[in-house]
DNA sequence: CTCCATAACTTGTAATGACATGTCACAATT
DNA sequence: AATTGTGACATGTCATTACAAGTTATGGAG
């Protein structure tokens, strides 16, 4: 029999994905300390009952994760708490900011239904005529407004969006919850500009005033692009934050 | 036996590393074309006469590279290639530059010892008291100013730092290869703000432009803190890019 | 012709075994 | 006392086997 039986075996999400949060769960309660040794994987086999391929895909996605760091020879260890865990992956807006608890919801400004255009044809890979739809909210942190997104999709995409609680629900999770799209990474591009006029009074600051200017472009899991995005953050109320890994490849 | 003989097997590197190497060789090459079907796992098995792990392991390594996405039931695809492969990654700036095809340097500006202070201190977590070291640097791209550097580092590496040519080298590269201090990942905050007088005379702009404010803190491999950071950009003459990935775990 | 079961692929998960390699402590040797 | 093995234990790599689960084409039943 290849398969031992294991209380964990009739769950339907895979063994190692299991014993990733459980373990996951022992680092962020504090039963594994920062900086210590973790159970070795010869005693998490036989912990768990499970074999050591499946204790290493857990261990594996934890290390990937951040959580923990091994070194050869020695052991696993716990790594030292970080502010900023897990920052670096996809997020949406509201999905970022209501996971560290605070209150958004935005502000419709604008729907259009447009031509592309060069630069946003080429971005989604339409034809410069084809109709796309523009979508532009404010966005409010704690009532204050922090940040202008403007928003083009393919207009079968905007059509539907346009029906949605934009006010209150995120576009990624929209796009992956409800029309079963599943985003697979975005390329970004961060620079620093000033405030014109217009944009400086939907923000609520002076003209001239710093701003964090995001470009973003999003792909569905397949590398279809599907979500342009040009984001104005005021600069003395957002920093954008992120934790990166040196590679090993 | 256990281990088949293998033209690759005499080397010193994993075999899975080997093969990931030759994948991503040829999808960069085009013998894979974007978007198309690469070679099924047991196609990849018969032909690197390996075993399944081997072939997984390599394939796994290229996705989260980015290079490749798998469907399940149906096989594995070339990513479309893109702008940003692989940033995302820690680098460090004349690193990043120079792989695309950009000159840089760097003048120091200052070199000074000092006492860590309350801020640095936290970062770099040595006491308030200690001395550390703050290095200051104006870097050029293409003999145009284009960053103003200032790196914190425990005093004992910055001596060391003082003597190294810090105009042509990276310090990452100078910290791994010549000190063996392994860089694992590093903590990021973006923000925009106006440059004052001082910053904008060296940034050789106006004052009250457009400022690019990156704080850095940079750890190595088992979570000690390193290298702590500010970097101010040129607004009009940089952009920070990444690509990120929408996590699945 | 339509519908559906099925076979033949694909990748995903898991167990078991083996050997390689890095680390460290302790004992034997010099 | 300093050095040098050597063994115990950690993670790293790899082979083999088995079954689960998603996808697609095909062929037979209705």
């Amino acid at each position: 029999m290849a398969k031992t039986d294991n209380v964990l075996a009739l769950s339907p999400t895979p063994l190692y994905s299991q014993i990733r949060e459980i373990l996951r769960q022992r680092i962020l309660d504090g039963t594994y300390q920062p900086h210590q040794q973790m159970p070795s994987e010869s005693e998490l086999i036989k912990a768990f009952s499970v074999s050591r391929i499946t204790v290493r895909q857990a261990l594996g996605d934890l290390q990937r994760a951040g959580l923990v760091f091994k070194i050869h020879g020695k052991g696993t260890y716990v790594s030292k708490p970080k502010a900023f865990q897990n920052i670096g992956q996809l997020q949406g807006f509201g999905e970022a900011m209501s996971r560290m608890g605070y209150e958004t919801f935005s502000q419709v400004v604008s729907i259009k239904t447009l031509a592309a255009g060069k630069t946003v044809g080429a971005k989604l890979q339409v034809k410069e005529r084809e109709q796309i739809t523009e979508l532009r909210r404010l966005r409010y942190l704690n009532r204050a407004p922090i940040s202008l997104d403007v928003t083009y999709v393919p207009k079968a995409i905007g059509e539907r969006l346009a029906k949605e609680d934009l006010e209150h629900r995120d576009i990624f999770l929209i796009l992956e919850n409800d029309y079963g799209l599943s985003l697979g990474q975005a390329e970004m591009q961060i620079e620093a500009m000033l405030a014109d006029e217009p944009l400086a009074r939907l923000l609520k600051v002076e003209e001239g005033s710093p701003v964090l200017r995001i470009e973003r472009l999003t792909f569905t899991h397949d590398g279809q692009p599907l979500d342009y995005e040009h984001l104005y953050y005021r600069g003395d109320a957002f920093q954008y934050r992120l934790r990166i890994e040196r590679g090993h490849l």
